[in-house]
DNA sequence: AGGGAAACCCGAACGC
DNA sequence: TGCGTTCGGGTTTCCC
């Protein structure tokens, strides 16, 4: 399964730093600063430094949008929301204005964890179980099938963008893949869900990794202030797209509010079926 | 059960 | 130029 841009990050980083830079994996955690406590969802800041400082990074993975460094005795969690970001970065390196965790290793370089608005957190779990309970499927998992995607639709009786950022639906899909999924799909983001056949779920599972995985390949997008050196951005469609073309049909995109989000489509692409919002 | 709203944040964009 | 206002990204929590 491919990995999230900053796992992949992560690994380069270190890997390209050619004989001196191992992959973080196998390295122990020799000192750990916080400079926003917030940031920590849990335990509280005497503790997780207490008890991640020694540890060793077995494994780095990810699960939806969350990071997981496996460590000997706890895994650390990190989502970066929307503007948080990780760098590897030699040791010493001045600390940015945004910086809120700072993990150094006995190798010469650190990790940190930046996040400018302040939404990303950060989990110390001896068992991140419960966290990972709580998601649905991986739409990029190649064992979820199109059947099973589209029984999971055909059961809930839902406007079908919130239903597909429901983590709990379906782990990992963002307000922009959905957008683009959703008009690469041909389907209406107020489309009630049971109402899709198995055709159009077969091609909504498509279009959605087809998305996932042209982010995935651009290193994510980088919007507005936040600019993380990906450029899923250059390929929207319909995303930000309100007032210009269809690169399909030409009609004038638009924007409405879906679930509180901003939500961007064609409207001569994406109709509803009929009685589709029953 | 589903849907709407508010809260958490703050840099940027907008309006005057 | 400067100031105030609005916006939006992901998620949780609360309310109808």
């Amino acid at each position: 399964m491919p990995e999230l841009p900053e796992v992949e990050t992560i690994r380069r980083a270190l890997q390209e730093g050619g004989r001196e830079g191992p992959a973080i994996p196998g390295w122990h955690i020799t000192e750990a600063d916080i400079y926003w406590a917030k940031a920590l969802a849990v335990p509280d800041e005497t503790t997780f430094l207490r008890e991640i400082v020694g540890q060793q990074v077995r494994v780095i993975a990810r699960r939806a949008k969350f990071l997981d460094l496996e460590l000997e005795r706890h895994h650390l969690v990190l989502h970066l929301r929307m503007s948080g970001d990780i760098r590897v970065q030699p040791l010493g390196t001045e600390a940015h204005k945004h910086d809120r965790l700072r993990l150094s290793f006995d190798h010469p370089y650190e990790l940190v964890f930046s996040d400018p608005r302040k939404f990303g957190r950060i989990w110390l779990l001896s068992d991140p179980a419960p966290l990972w309970d709580r998601l649905g499927p991986e739409p990029l998992d190649e064992s979820f099938t199109e059947e099973e995607f589209y029984l999971r639709l055909k059961q809930r009786q839902r406007q079908l963008k919130p239903l597909l950022m429901d983590q709990s639906f379906l782990a990992g899909m963002g307000n922009i893949y959905t957008d683009e999924a959703l008009f690469q799909a041909r389907l209406h983001p107020l489309q009630n869900s049971a109402k899709l056949n198995r055709q159009q779920a077969a091609d909504l599972l498509s279009a959605i990794r087809e998305q996932l995985l042209q982010g995935i390949a651009r290193n994510g997008a980088s919007i507005d202030w936040v600019y993380r050196g990906g450029s899923f951005q250059n390929s929207f469609n319909v995303y930000a797209k309100n007032g210009k073309n269809c690169p399909n049909c030409g009609t004038v995109i638009e924007k409405l509010v879906v679930g509180q989000r901003g939500t961007h489509i064609c409207p001569n692409c994406q109709r509803m079926l009929p009685g589709g919002d029953d």
